[in-house]
DNA sequence: TATTGTTATACTCTATAACTATA
DNA sequence: TATAGTTATAGAGTATAACAATA
């Protein structure tokens, strides 16, 4: 008999889902930096320069707490913050060419830990999880 | 174009997985729980009495924080804890009559949160996306 | 010596309330 | 009045180090 919670979905996705993170997080710890950090980055390489509520919706992380990260990535001139002319009230964030740049760097260590997390599943098996998983993400608030 | 991201599969669990996390949470605060309680009797109702290095290990959960969840649930009634005769060092967690019960009731409510989850996704995806996700979970450490 | 459970503690992540400035 | 961003802060979750009891 498998030994493995199985009972709910919902609750399998909360706990694969800790273990991907916990694994970002070491792979990102060594850039000084943490999972909402390239969330950010990669958010703004998929769809350009975005408000920052825009970015916060994308990433599922609250407005009040993307603030702090951010910052983090402004202070590193990795991502540029500027008033939109358009509606003073928001700060539109985009990519420097160093944000491009370890952006590109990380993709070979995401793919990394990607393969070890996945490992136990045959190739086919990882591109029907992962459609599943992108429409499921699809219609999230 | 979709706006969401979906360049990475362990991204999308980590993101998904918080969602799910948070549902979770907000339904068991009502009770006064949180997932990782839940986890436990799920857990005990699953493989039967079991010792608490187990249990952490089957809910991705470090022993020390463990220890906490487990107090908890000693101290509502919903599992006891007993040293084992055969290695005194370990203690042997079981469901009590009442965690039996409460874990019954909440099923109900996990089956609710699971489908305002999963609501964008027919019936026979949800099969697949469950079946992918335990296989998964069963390659897990 | 190694392992199970435990305590204490620091650190990170998340959620709650209220403020500023713009609209 | 409503919205985007921000600040401060409390709370929950996680990780690090060291200890007691037992094997």
């Amino acid at each position: 008999m498998d030994e493995r919670l199985d009972a709910s979905t919902g609750y399998l996705l909360a706990r694969l889902g800790a273990e991907s993170r916990r694994r970002w997080a070491r792979m990102l710890a060594e850039h000084d930096l943490a999972p909402h950090h390239l969330a950010v980055l990669m958010s703004l390489g998929h769809v350009g320069p975005a408000h920052q509520q825009r970015v916060s919706a994308l990433i599922g992380v609250d407005p009040r707490n993307t603030v702090a990260v951010v910052d983090l990535l402004q202070h590193r001139g990795l991502v540029e913050r500027a008033v939109d002319p358009g509606d003073r009230r928001r700060h539109t964030l985009t990519l420097t060419a160093d944000g491009v740049d370890l952006l590109t760097k990380l993709r070979e260590q995401v793919d990394a830990v990607e393969d070890l997390m996945l490992g136990g599943l045959p190739g086919d098996d990882r591109v029907r999880l992962h459609g599943l998983l992108a429409r499921l993400a699809g219609t999230l608030p």
